[in-house]
RNA sequence: GGCGGAGUAGCUCAGUUGGUUAGAGCAGCGGAAUCAUAAUCCGCGUGUCGGGGGUUCAAGUCCCUCCUCCGCUACCA
C-alpha cells in the first residue's frame, strides 16, 4: 500500500478566500487525497490557517480585537467553511502553534549552527504613530519618477517603476496617514540561500515531471539577476514566533518574530504533530522523518503559482539547510489563477464568488466539479456564470442525474426496488465493459498525474457511456418482447450506478455518498475489475430511488447571483 | 524594463519528441427515441491555429520579429 503525504497550501488567516483560491489548492489537493484514498492508499492531507505577520495584526485591530483571539475566531470560520466544501484534511492546523513555535525556533536554530543564517543591519521605515515597523507596500508616496501620488513603497502603480520607500516624496503610512516616519537602524536574520543555489539547483533539474509553470518559476528565482538571493526571515513585529536559536535566546533579536514564510511551511510538519496531539494519529514521524519510515512516502504539494518560490526554493533550502532528515517533497503541483466574469476576483474590491457566498448559493458538490473540472491548469481560466450553468446543468444533471434517475425510475415501475433477476450479459454489455475499462485506465492515470480537467473529462465521458448504452439497449422496448432481456439491461444499468458512486467520489462527494445510500452499499471498493465490479449488486439485492441528484440552475437565479456578485460584498 | 505563462471553432479548452483531411465538451442545426429532471442518443465544423518572416520534403508544433492579455519582479502573504 503506497503511501501519500499531501498539503495544500495553507490560507491566510485574514478572511474568507475566494473560489481562485479554493481551486488553486484546496481543492485539487482533497480530490487528489481522495482518490488515493479511494484507491486504498494511506494518506495524511493536512492544511491549515497561516496566521502571522502585518496583515493579520491590522485585521484584528479593524477588528478591534487581540490579534490572538481575531486569529482563532477566523480559523474556526475558514475550518466551518473548508468543512461545507468537504475538504477531508486530517487534521486542519494554525501556525501559530506551540508545535510550529518550538519546530521554527529549532530549525532556524540548527541552521544558525550550519552557518546558514547570517546577521544584517538595515535601515527601515518606521513609524512613530502606529508604533511599529512599515514594509514597503503600507507606505504611499508620490512618486520620484511620474508624480502619481499613491505610488506604492515597494513599487509605482502607475508608472510601474520599482521604489525604495526612501524614494518617495511625501510619504505616509497606509494605515493611519502619519507622515512622521524615520528611517531606524533595526537587525535582521538571513537564511543564506546563495549558499545552497548549486544544491537546490541540480534538486529542481532533477524534478523533470513537474509541471513547467514550478520549475520555470524555481528557475527563473535561481538564475535572476544576481542569482538567488539570502532572504529576511525575520521581522519586527509582536505577533509571530518569537526569534530563538533552538530553546536558547538569540542575543540582538528581543522582540522579533520571524518572518511568516519561513514559519508557514514548517507549519505543514508541526501540523503533522498538532494532528497526533489531536488524538487523530499516533505517529508523525513515519510521514516526516526519512529515518523514522518516511523513506517511502510520497509526498504531494498543491498551490497557486504565487506561492511557488517559497515551495521550490525557501523551504527546501530550510529543510537541506538544517541537515536532518526530514521528507523532501517529491512533486509540486501548481496552478494559474481563476478569473471572473473577464477580470480578476478582488478580495478588496468584493469582487467575485467567495467560499462562504457559494456554499449559501448551492451545495458544494456543484462549485467542486465545475471548479474541478475547469482548473487553471495550462493557463489562467474563467469563471462566467453563464458557462457555471451551463456545465453543471449538463453534466451533473442531465448525464449523470438524469441517468440514475431514468433507471432507478424505470426498473421501479417494471421491477420494483430491487436488482432483477434473469436474462444475461451479451455483446452489448461486453463492449460497453470494454469501453468502460479503456476509460478507467484513462481515468487513473489522469489521476495518478493529478491532470485535474483531463480526469474530469474521463469521468464525464464514463457517466456519458451509462446514457449511450441505455439508449442503444432500449430496455424500454425489450421489456415489451422479453422481460428476461430488459432484466439483464437494468441489472447492469444499477450497477453502473454503484460504479459511478464509487469513481465519483472525489470529485462530488456529497452525491456519490447519496448513491451509496440509495444502492445501500456498505462500502465504496475501487473497482479493480470491471467485468466484476459490473455484477457487484446481484439479483434480488434492493435498492431506493433518490432524490433527483441535481436541480438545475434556472436563468433568473443566474442573473441574480451575476449581478450579486459583480462588486462589494456586504 | 527583466523574466515567465497564454493567444487554436460562437463559448470553455485539448493538441506527446514537427508527419496523413487540426480535435473535445457546450451552444447551434437536422434526425431518432419516449425509461427519465423536455432529461437522452445519433449525425452535421472551408477554424487566415494572434500578425509577419524563416528553417524543413513537412510547422499549431522549431527559429526570428511584432502585437495583445495575464502573472512574478525578492519587505503583502
Amino acid at each position: 500500500m503506497a503511501r501519500h503525504l499531501i498539503t495544500s497550501a495553507i490560507p491566510y488567516i485574514n478572511g474568507i478566500k475566494h473560489l481562485g483560491n479554493l481551486v488553486g489548492s484546496q481543492l485539487p489537493a482533497d480530490l487528489f487525497a481522495r482518490y488515493q484514498r479511494g484507491r486504498g492508499n494511506e494518506v495524511l492531507f493536512l492544511c491549515a490557517t497561516d496566521e502571522h505577520g502585518t496583515p493579520a495584526e491590522l485585521a484584528a485591530a479593524k477588528a478591534g480585537k487581540p490579534v490572538a483571539e481575531y486569529c482563532a475566531e477566523m480559523h474556526e470560520v475558514q475550518a466551518e467553511i473548508a468543512r461545507g466544501f468537504r475538504l477531508s484534511f486530517d487534521h486542519f492546523g494554525r501556525s501559530s502553534s506551540p508545535q510550529n513555535r518550538v519546530l521554527t525556533q529549532h530549525f532556524a536554530g540548527v541552521l544558525a549552527e550550519r552557518g546558514l543564517i547570517r546577521e544584517v543591519s538595515e535601515k527601515q521605515m518606521y513609524s512613530p504613530t502606529d508604533g511599529r515597523y512599515l514594509p514597503d507596500r503600507y507606505i504611499e508616496g508620490t512618486c520620484p519618477n511620474c508624480g502619481f501620488e499613491s505610488a506604492r513603497g515597494d513599487q509605482c502603480d502607475n508608472c510601474t517603476k520599482q521604489l525604495d520607500p526612501v524614494d518617495l516624496i511625501n510619504p505616509h503610512s497606509t494605515i493611519s496617514g502619519a507622515t512622521d516616519l524615520e528611517m531606524r537602524e533595526t537587525k535582521h536574520l538571513y537564511l543564506r540561500q546563495s549558499a545552497m543555489k548549486d544544491e537546490l539547483e541540480a534538486w529542481i533539474d532533477s524534478k523533470t515531471d513537474w509541471p513547467v509553470l514550478t520549475t520555470s518559476i524555481a528557475k527563473k528565482w535561481l538564475n535572476d539577476g544576481d542569482g538567488l538571493q539570502d532572504r529576511g526571515i525575520t521581522r519586527d513585529l509582536d505577533w509571530g514566533v518569537p526569534v530563538k536559536k533552538g530553546t536558547e535566546d538569540w542575543p540582538g533579536m528581543e522582540g522579533k518574530v520571524f518572518y511568516v514564510w519561513f514559519d508557514a511551511p514548517i507549519e505543514y510538519i508541526a501540523c503533522a504533530q498538532e494532528w497526533v496531539e489531536a488524538g487523530k494519529g499516533s505517529d508523525w514521524e513515519r510521514w516526516w522523518l526519512t529515518d523514522k519510515g518516511a523513506s517511502d512516502v510520497t509526498y504531494t504539494q498543491f498551490m497557486g503559482k504565487d506561492n511557488v518560490p517559497f515551495h521550490t526554493l525557501g523551504f527546501p533550502a530550510t529543510i537541506l539547510g538544517s541537515g536532518e532528515p526530514w521528507k523532501l517533497v517529491d512533486y509540486i503541483k501548481s496552478f494559474n489563477y481563476l478569473n471572473y466574469e473577464g477580470g480578476q476576483f478582488s478580495t478588496s474590491r468584493g469582487r467575485g464568488v467567495f467560499m462562504d457566498q457559494a456554499l449559501a448559493v448551492l451545495p458544494s458538490d456543484y462549485w467542486r466539479w465545475w471548479l474541478l473540472s475547469h482548473a487553471p491548469e495550462s493557463s489562467d481560466s474563467e469563471f462566467t456564470w453563464e458557462n457555471f450553468q451551463a456545465s453543471v446543468n449538463k453534466d451533473l444533471a442531465d448525464v449523470l442525474g438524469n441517468f440514475v434517475s431514468r433507471v432507478t425510475k424505470f426498473c421501479r415501475s417494471k421491477f420494483g426496488e430491487v436488482v432483477p433477476e434473469g436474462g444475461a450479459y451479451g455483446e452489448q454489455e461486453a463492449a460497453l465493459i470494454a469501453d468502460l475499462s479503456a476509460r478507467l485506465t484513462r481515468y487513473q492515470a489522469a489521476m495518478d498525474a493529478i491532470e485535474v480537467r483531463k480526469a474530469a473529462g474521463e469521468l464525464r465521458a464514463i457517466w456519458a457511456a451509462g446514457n449511450e448504452y441505455l439508449q442503444t439497449a432500449a430496455p424500454w422496448a425489450a421489456y415489451k418482447e422479453d422481460p428476461e432481456r430488459a432484466a439483464a439491461i437494468v441489472r447492469l444499468s444499477l450497477n453502473l450506478i454503484r460504479l459511478y458512486a464509487v469513481l465519483s467520489a472525489p470529485f462530488i462527494p456529497d452525491t456519490s455518498a447519496v448513491l451509496k445510500e440509495a444502492m445501500k452499499l456498505e462500502t465504496l471498493d475501487w473497482p479493480e475489475d470491471l467485468a466484476a465490479a459490473l455484477e457487484a449488486l446481484a439479483p434480488g439485492a434492493a435498492f431506493s430511488v433518490p432524490e433527483n441528484l441535481f436541480r438545475k440552475v434556472l436563468d433568473e437565479e443566474r442573473e441574480d447571483w451575476q449581478a450579486r456578485f459583480s462588486g462589494k460584498r456586504d
